[in-house]
DNA sequence: TCGAAGATTCTA
DNA sequence: AGAATCTTCGAA
């Protein structure tokens, strides 16, 4: 199964209140202090997980959260994952399209920078309109930083009411 | 050891 | 608008 990247959010350390390793190192939040281009994958409110990509030298905490993605490849295969939804909804959000591609925790640590069970490349797509708002889900900490990225007008981005969108640079 | 919160999703 | 559901972490 293959799906283009449309919609991320950044979390970092300990200048980020909203991030799992605001509070330091962690057994769950590990990975974040690991080798950079690798999957930090957590399970949260007891149904989903959802799937980050680690971003920062070892020792330093910073990981991008995949929060959606459009089908490209293996379309049947990820409605079977996720049976009577509209293929818009099919991996828009951080806990449908781990669902849909069969994420779970056995892929944590993964080095997703090499061919392997789930790997990340570079389309090298060029173009691309990326619009910027606040993240969602995070608290009234954190709430305040513009680091939720996504393709303007993509229409499998997750949808939410009452995100602040960043007007101008 | 216990309790509260959580980078969400689905249903009513 | 509210429930479901259970792991994780920090405090006691």
């Amino acid at each position: 199964m293959v799906g283009q990247i449309v919609e991320v959010e950044a979390y970092r350390g300990k200048d980020d209140p909203a991030s799992h390793a605001f509070r330091g190192p962690t057994p769950r939040n590990a990975p974040m202090f690991g080798e950079p281009g690798h999957a930090y994958i957590y399970f949260t409110y007891g149904n989903h997980y959802c799937l980050n990509f680690t971003t920062q030298r070892v020792g330093v905490p910073g990981a991008v959260l995949i929060r959606a993605l459009q089908p490209v490849e293996g379309i049947s295969l990820m409605k079977r994952f996720r049976p009577n939804v509209a293929d818009v909804e099919l991996t828009s959000g951080p806990g449908k399209l781990t669902k849909a591609l069969w994420i779970d925790k056995s892929l944590n640590e993964q080095d997703l920078t090499v061919r392997g069970p789930l790997f990340v490349v570079d389309r090298g797509d060029k173009g691309l309109e990326i619009a910027r708002s606040t993240r969602i889900g995070v608290g009234e900490h954190g709430g305040d930083k513009f680091w939720r990225f996504f393709v303007r007008g993509n229409p499998y981005i997750s949808r939410r009411g009452g995100i602040r969108e960043m007007t101008s640079s």
